[in-house]
DNA sequence: GATGTACCGTACCGTACGGTACTGCGTCAA
DNA sequence: TTGACGCAGTACCGTACGGTACGGTACATC
């Protein structure tokens, strides 16, 4: 039995629930060949922003529509396993597991934010975002949805316990969690993003990106540090 | 002698110089019947975002294809005096003028910042900034240079002299402005307009913009106050 | 060897859209 | 009154693209 995403019966529904965790298990339900195909997709999209044809999908990845269509139902449905097939690749540091000290969380924190800026500046995330914000705009498509389940929101549930536990160890001082987040988004990203997103092409090298992290996690630690 | 802001001989330029201002003479170059054609292509792309066709632009303002052709020379061209003519709207806050003090440098700093975000939060910049986002995507058009120029240079024009001269007053403490304009941007806008732009309908209402602003301008003084 | 299946390559179809050309109407100036 | 002109309305053209159909091949299973 051939693997359908957007079977015919029901078109734009996957096998994964809709607020599914990032997308863990998107990977397993793909053939090696089907994950080839959907790499070639990223890399036209990274290539030409979401304007290419399926015919060039085609091309790019030496198959035919028929069998493009046969998979993914539509090309709505090739660009939405195409994000979910990258979120499932993205991973994030893991947090400390042994007790939080004032050296261990900056550390962590500063791993968040260089982790975070290097992905937002890489060019598959910023074809990607374009991809899903061009999307949002004109409804038809769970792209902007997708994007938002596994970008920000996914950082902020991954970072949120970490401010928690450094709260617990009498390390921040907080009343809202959610506040202290969108403290620490705006330190880090800032307007990167968003000039990226743009256009411009400043993208920093992992040097800047170690910079802009300490800076930004010291600027959030003399805001909600403990002593 | 009709008013081509394309014409043949020169289509992808209009009179205005490439990187000149906010626009500020743009409303000038157009006659009243032009604006009622771009206002009317303004309320298409908050309605469908950017996908609207041209037929559609000339039914929604009542005139023919060929007089926007002539007009604004092709697609993009009208896209593109589209944005300009929005920009040439959005006015900033003025700054203050006599000797400042630690309140007046607070009230310049919360009036910009929910200003900012008043527009940002806006559907007509969120359309715009799809548009021009999803157009920065597949090269091809300068939309996302000019939003961006009207965007986020157009904000860090007008606050860095701000904070200058809170530094020269000896109430500000920083060492390099652009880093502190960074730290302004990123508390203010934080994940509101990467959210927004990806889809979440979660629009502040002015209050909570004041609320936002007021907590943002604290935490940057907190960070670069002095005293 | 026969049958079935998965897939590639490609031809094909309908449509929607960017862009152009033509027609007719109202306005204004000589 | 007449002609020039700007523009609305619409018909038209070429093309590109989404989606489908079909022929051909490799491989597996019996």
């Amino acid at each position: 039995m051939t693997l359908t995403l957007a079977p015919d019966t029901a078109p734009r529904q996957t096998a994964a629930p809709a607020h599914a965790a990032p997308g863990a298990s998107v990977g397993e339900e793909l053939s090696e060949r089907q994950r080839e195909v959907l790499d070639a997709v990223l890399k036209l999209m990274v290539a030409e922003g979401d304007g290419f044809s399926v015919a060039a999908v085609a091309r790019a990845a030496s198959c035919s529509k028929e069998t493009l269509y046969k998979w993914f139902g539509d090309r709505d449905g090739l660009l939405t396993a195409t994000v979910r097939w990258q979120a499932s690749k993205v991973r994030m540091p893991k947090l400390p597991e042994d007790r939080l000290t004032g050296e261990s969380l900056e550390a962590a924190l500063t791993g968040f934010a260089a982790s975070w800026l290097t992905v937002i500046t890489g060019d598959l995330s910023i074809a990607l975002n374009r991809a899903a914000v061009a999307h949002a705009g004109s409804g038809k498509s769970r792209l902007g949805e997708i994007v938002l389940t596994n970008g920000p929101f996914a950082m902020k549930r991954r970072i949120e316990p970490l401010l928690e536990a450094g709260r617990a160890a009498g390390l921040l001082d907080f009343a809202d969690v959610t506040d202290a987040f969108r403290s620490f988004f705006g330190l880090v990203v800032a307007d990167t993003q968003i000039r990226l997103l743009l256009g411009e092409d400043s993208h920093p090298d992992q040097a800047e990106i170690g910079n802009l992290s300490a800076q930004a996690v010291t600027k959030f630690l003399r805001l909600y540090g403990r002593g």
